[in-house]
DNA sequence: TACAGTAGCTGAAACGGTTCAGCAACCGTA
DNA sequence: TACGGTTGCTGAACCGTTTCAGCTACTGTA
């Protein structure tokens, strides 16, 4: 079967014109006549050809009309993260206006195949959203010499940089929960390697928990941190019983996330620990639950999507200016939003 | 500046071998010596090469390695939709095992634009996700000539399709409502074309609304039917106000997403109608927040993660393949969930 | 020493377009 | 009639790879 693809050679062959004629009748109708278009649309029509292939005419433009993001974690798991629709909510908003596609790189189980799908992706330019340090993606995005800009994290990147200020923000969670009076205060924290012992280390981890600790003074007590891996409700609320089992337990605890700080509330529940009266929760990034939650939960809030879109904006730029350019950083502002779930200890 | 690109060519003429040899050391080591293999990579070192240039294998090879996903809302907005995530995670689920990239599609103001997006995306086939009947990126996508998977709308794509019943599954909540007594049953419902007289068809718009007219039998009334637009709580607690302030106000609401349910308990709430014991509510979908509603939500759960990953799976068998394939039509189990929020109309 | 077999390299032909210098034909004007 | 100016078409170069037929030089065996 398979019968030969068709192309713009056959198309101008059938109309009788000159290939160079054929593809301006697809490319730039302007410079043909109206007689040498319609034949060769209709030539094109009878022959079934699907119009220009796409990739020869990147290769020979050199545009590839698309972007690339590369993310933390698995790109399924990503898409259980709810600061993702946010963040990818304000990128589409920037590659609506171009307009240029997006393409999604996955993570794969060996490192190599992922550092493989960067360097084949066909695009003009990547943003690294939440990357650890040392990730062989990143340093394959920069070997690509394509315009990159870098979200959240690695935070030393030698490229534009758009994030929030982790530490500060963190801090003022923390200086909230001192404000009320709280001394012990336990920590629901991101790992901070992705694998135990590994150079791929996670930033704003290691930022956030310094904020903590700034914010906390005198009260801040490392046997109170707690690990939770995944970012998910479940580890959370296992992290937060074995505290409250404590003889001494916690009055207050600080999460790294909203997510994590739901399991901790679910473990209160469990445990017949009343929020806030008993133990003050404070959570991150202030998703979408947090105002819905019972009670409802006092957060950091972050501008996820804000992010996406400068990023998005500032790559976009960046390619059609050629490339160079210093890298920029840019930090947005957070705020700490006071609901329900805090209040002096009890 | 700009200094010229650097070349395979260049690299070869660097390492003293040819551009076939240098291809090889890239591509396929294990074809050439060590000798020459050591030499070439010495010298892209040296040059700063930044690996094979993708559009150019891509031309060659003619793989594009990655799927391209066509939306049917603008992509800013598919991102507050709580089904996208769950989706776009069985979607991840399955690239990530070939692995291979995914290209988001942005829709854009001018349906040309979009069209001209599909039209030169570089990738090996396209999931169409519940766009409307007749849009021209399904067309244009059609006349790509590559493989596509149709996911919920267009119901009569001539591609393999995956998808629910959604009047069966509109059908059985509706029925639940009549089972426990309501007489009175109004319809939250989504557009029924994208704009107003357009062909723009949205289908499980109009399968639902038959499936709840099924349902409801006799007690269906299109004067209590309400299109809300866009899907998100706002229209549809304006519309439920309306209703409840009607002289006789139904007693129970069937929302074509659990989105719409909420504006609905919101309207509620203000309006001082106790749920579910003077009004019942349905959603549609059962996304996160449904069991963690007040009252918890009553809605017809559908798999949104599967529908992704099975579409996504049989696109890239599809590639892989070779295209050709009878349309095949998979339609995944919905389950009506049982909760809080409805009971007999008191 | 002769010869088959193998490893490794070269060179050129695709892949499917876009772009542009150059040319032919035609127009209007003096 | 001569001539500058348009308009529209052709043909070829080029984009940067991969692939493969064919060649060379070497190895091992009889």
């Amino acid at each position: 079967m398979a019968e030969r693809r068709v192309r713009l050679r056959d198309v101008a062959e059938r109309a009788g014109v000159s290939v160079g004629s054929a593809s301006q009748a697809f490319g730039r109708p302007e410079l043909v006549s109206d007689d040498v278009r319609e034949r060769v649309l209709a030539a094109a029509h009878e022959l079934g050809y699907p119009g220009p292939d796409p990739a020869a005419r990147r290769l020979r433009t050199g545009r590839a009309g698309a972007i690339g993001l590369i993310f933390s974690e698995r790109l399924a798991y990503q898409f259980t993260d709810p600061a993702s629709p946010p963040f990818l909510r304000g990128v589409s908003l920037a590659i609506q206006q171009a307009p240029t596609g997006l393409l999604l790189i996955p993570d794969s189980r060996q490192r190599d195949e992922a550092t493989r799908l960067v360097r084949e992706a066909v695009v003009d330019g990547f943003i690294v959203y939440s990357v650890p340090q040392n990730d062989p993606r990143v340093e394959a995005a920069l070997a690509r010499r394509l315009p990159v800009v870098t979200v959240d994290q690695p935070r030393g990147a030698e490229t534009p940089f758009v994030g929030i200020d982790d530490r500060a923000a963190a801090r003022s969670a923390a200086e909230h929960l001192r404000g009320l009076g709280h001394e012990r205060v336990a920590v629901l924290s991101f790992v901070t390697t992705l694998e135990p012992g590994s150079t791929l280390q996670l930033d704003i981890t290691v930022e956030r928990l310094a904020g903590y600790e700034d914010g906390l003074g005198d009260a801040w007590d490392p046997a109170l941190v707690r690990t939770c891996r995944p970012n998910a409700p479940e580890p959370a609320r296992a992290a937060t019983l074995e505290l409250l089992r404590e003889p001494s337990p916690p009055t207050a605890i600080l999460a790294m996330s909203d997510i994590l700080a739901f399991g901790a509330l679910e473990a209160a529940g469990e445990h017949g620990v009343p929020v806030p009266s008993k133990l003050s929760v404070v959570g991150f990034d202030d998703t979408p639950g947090a105002a819905h939650a019972t009670p409802p939960l006092t957060t950091v809030a972050q501008p996820h999507e804000e992010k996406g879109r400068l990023a998005a904006e500032q790559l976009i730029d960046a390619i059609e200016r050629g490339g160079t350019r210093e890298p920029s950083r840019t930090l947005l502002p957070t705020e700490l939003v006071v609901r329900g779930s805090t209040a002096p200890p009890g």
